[in-house]
DNA sequence: AACCATGGGTTGACGTGTCACCTCGACGAT
DNA sequence: ATCGTCGAGGTGACACGTCAACCCATGGTT
């Protein structure tokens, strides 16, 4: 089915660089990625209803001291924009997995419901069986480690260049003639 | 910044059974996954306004052999459901990126436009620029290779279980009274 | 006091992806 | 000839994420 034909061009391997056997490794990567990730959807979705997003939030709340956690704590918690938090968040009030509660002053603390732990503790066994159907079982504990090792590395990689918002530093008199490649 | 609290709960150790290592290197993958797919697409919708999904989608066709292809053709190389790529492709048409052309017969075909492949042209080589700097340069050579090891092995796992699409033999006579699980 | 800067939180518009369902021509069986 | 069905393609509703802008209380400056 899958001819991994993924996300590069003819046009690349002359001018970017990358060799056959990077564009091979990432190319995989990234369908993998994405074929992952899609049936994590599916399988959460179709066991409980839940989407990996409501999962994840189930989850940092049932760690939170209180079983509650202030909306900024949750976005760096879970390295979110607050935008999405907060549509997540709402989406997730409107089917009563997790409630709004304001705190005396200015303090927003999101709380998990009664029905939030329920649906959290129906979907995780099966979620982690899932995850190691699809992934941890397929491979061996070196190659586990290995994939550690790579994440960390890559995150840490991002850690530094961060995604330039508005660094004050560029660019700075012309009208955004061309594009800002 | 990311604390790493990633999309398990501690609901899940006791019961579904992922060791340490295993809960580790799995949060660690999913994060770093999605943080690279969200700066690739923010580089990308910088640097020429395109989406991910609209670099695939120009790259299968400049290497297509006539510029052009079969929706499904399409959508078998790319691993996509055919409405996904419909809704790309309705999108992509709107912006001039490519076209539809029907063949006298049932035939529809999708083309890359002159202005689609100047898009390509232009996005390309910053684009696995940011590929090299985000991954491949970060790894060792060998690095590379376990990961290209690893992604391919997943992905050769997945290709046996299907998603179950209305696989005919699944609890045939009750109504569904619970969860799929 | 008036001022503005910051930051937590909100909102709306928009692009993206999925699901379930629909159309329609081709083809085979009766 | 009619029916069934299969596969290519399309459609609409909805969930998810991002972006940019906004509200407003706090906390300095002057």
């Amino acid at each position: 089915m899958h001819q991994l034909i993924g996300t590069m061009g003819v046009v690349d391997h002359e001018q970017g660089g990358l060799t056959e056997r990077e564009l091979d490794a990432w190319q995989t990567f990234f369908l993998m990625q994405e074929v992952v990730r899609a049936r994590i959807e599916q399988q959460l979705q179709a066991c409980g209803g839940l989407s990996n997003a409501d999962y994840t939030v189930l989850a940092v709340l049932s760690e939170a001291p209180d079983r509650r956690l202030r909306i900024f704590q949750m976005g760096a918690a879970l390295g979110w924009e607050k935008s999405r938090l907060h549509h997540q968040i709402t989406r997730m009030c409107g089917r009563g997995l997790v409630e709004r509660q304001r705190g005396d002053a200015r303090a927003i603390h999101v709380a998990l419901t009664p029905r939030g732990h329920a649906a959290l503790a129906e979907a995780a066994p099966a979620h982690s069986r899932h995850v190691r159907e699809l992934v941890i079982d397929r491979l061996t504990p070196a190659q586990i480690d290995q994939l550690a090792a790579i994440s960390h590395t890559i995150l840490d990689g991002l850690r530094g260049n961060a995604p330039e918002t508005g660094e004050d530093g560029e660019a700075p008199t012309d009208g955004r003639a061309g594009l800002p490649c």
